[in-house]
DNA sequence: TTGTAAGCGTTATCAG
DNA sequence: CTGATAACGCTTACAA
């Protein structure tokens, strides 16, 4: 491997000039060529490291998610790589599944890569892991005013599905939907669920567990059996889409007509390729819009790591994303 | 942030002390004990792009997929990250878009920064662009027995999908696949199927093109009227679950009953994830087998440098997996 | 067992 | 505009 050495001896140059030359810094017209000709006869090519030993900045970026073998977390990731890559970043990708253990590994792993951020999708409280001078964006889960963090419009969302399921024709409505031991913002879905069926005097059911999936599916199954079966519920929103397609499951296996006997709205709308039609009708997130602020703010903050201190707190609107699992509006 | 140097003094031992300590080199209790409380107390983590500036060596991987937005990539991907983690290497991901200039310029990238090695899906001629001297897996595309390569067994799965349209009740065969400009390995799952047809003198149509997406797409609905509609044809084997999927979609529009009137098997079976049934009938590739086995050929050939002319070539086998586009086996 | 010091490939300062 | 040289934080002979 060739290094800056050989490129200015090649060239009859020294280092400096060379080192120059890669950095845009001005240069006489001559020893400009004699340099892209050494750089091209040896094959060059500058060493990310050694460069990121010196100047303290790695042009490297590590993305936290539970597990990318999901789709609105290959949507999201897509994006962010996406993003990154505009300002010349690398994505380091990892996996927590889940695991505070795995988060905070790395966490620190990150630390010692010297990584210029993180942005993270994460469901435990990892506050404390994260150094201060670390430059740090939370999507979906806000867990402290020391974070920079962006989400979808939960809230909105709520009530926007709330009312659509109403507009479509729905009289008696519940929510369903898995909670998680730390508060994450899906809370806020369920909140815009009871405000907006307060406000208008709607008949409702809250069917919530925080417990194990196994849990949370027994419940839901003791939920239909009373609620659905009976009749007395004729729409469902539920918290996400994954949960939504299991009550689906459910209902076939019990021959419940969807949208007839219930309609069921979902959350997140995430597409395994851009090419997928909709079945469920859900609250879509603009995953790509969450993609290209938590980019924005992070490369912000690196840029301006004098003021860290002023953290961001951004929401994005959610649409309606009409599908089969619920009736044509009248 | 602290430098060994700053841990070295404060527990009064040598800076090569500390290094060895970090390396796992014996040192005297006292002294490990000494650094051991002095590395607490400054809350040192070693910098690994010092590290990586000496020895060389970076624990990091690139992983260069056509999109992260697609099931078979992103469970891929699960994998892939989940065993270099257990070698402690990180992966650095690139979505090249089906981009050769992409593709390009991310080899040129890896070489800049040092990654230990690449792996990658790809489907252009980068044959020239990959170093030599860089560790290299090309999974499910073969283009140089320079390289080392893992794909599934498609000819084999070719066959096995051929003979299950016909065990399952179908007649008269059709091949619909999507070519590409550059040759891949999805042309065996073709050729198995040729072979199969013949040697059981099983009557069949080949619909194929390579040209673009829109292309293929009129071709497969010129396909459908001359052969679908007119039941020449009740069984079909499409190259990919997404190709199978868009026949699905087009034989809903027609009023064509699968798997009463046609059968399909399609060929891939990723998931969007673990829990999610199966509805299309279809050839499974073992991605986590092709997962482990890429990192384990180029963790290899990593920790072998020495003797990286030898190439490996790898088949992982697959299955059948039934979905309810085929009929239930008499 | 431990310390010393050279060197990995850059950048940046400072003279020229 | 260019060259020399001291860092950057670590590893590794080699010496003690």
């Amino acid at each position: 491997m060739p290094t800056m050495k050989d490129v200015a001896k090649l060239a009859e140059v020294s280092v400096g000039s060379v080192s120059k030359y890669f950095n845009g810094i001005a240069l006489k017209e001559k020893t400009k060529l004699a340099i892209e000709k050494a750089v091209k006869e040896l094959n060059y090519e500058p060493n990310i490291y050694a460069k990121g030993l010196k100047i303290n900045r790695t042009n490297t970026v590590v993305l936290i998610i539970p597990s990318i073998w999901n789709p609105f977390f290959s949507e999201l990731t897509f994006h962010i790589e996406k993003e990154l890559r505009k300002h010349e970043i690398k994505l380091i990708l990892y996996n927590s599944e889940n695991s505070i253990e795995n988060e905070i590994q790395f966490i620190t792993m990150s630390r010692q890569n010297k990584v210029d951020g993180i942005i993270a999708v994460t469901y435990s409280n990892i506050d404390k892991y994260i150094s201060e001078s670390l430059p740090f964006v939370s999507i979906d889960r806000f867990f402290s005013h020391k974070t920079n963090f962006v989400s979808s419009d939960n809230y909105s969302g709520g009530r926007l599905a709330t009312e659509m399921l109403i507009k479509h024709g729905s009289k008696n409505l519940a929510y369903i939907g898995h909670g998680s031991k730390y508060s994450n913002d899906t809370i806020s879905r369920l909140n815009g669920f009871k405000d907006y069926c307060s406000e208008h005097n709607i008949f409702n059911q809250i069917c919530y567990n925080a417990g194990t999936r196994e849990e949370f599916e027994t419940e839901v199954d003791n939920f239909i059996k009373k609620f659905i079966i009976t009749k007395k519920i004729d729409g469902i929103f539920s918290s996400t889409d994954a949960h939504a397609f299991y009550i689906l499951e459910k209902l076939e296996n019990l021959n419940i007509s969807v949208p007839e006997d219930v309609q069921i709205i979902g959350f997140d709308g995430a597409k395994s390729s851009k090419r997928e039609k909709n079945y469920l009708s859900t609250i879509r997130q603009d995953i790509e819009e969450i993609a290209v602020q938590s980019v924005k703010i992070l490369v912000d903050t690196i840029e301006n790591k004098e003021n860290m201190e002023n953290k961001t707190n951004v929401k994005i609107p959610v649409t309606f994303l009409s599908g089969k699992t619920t009736k044509p509006i009248l």
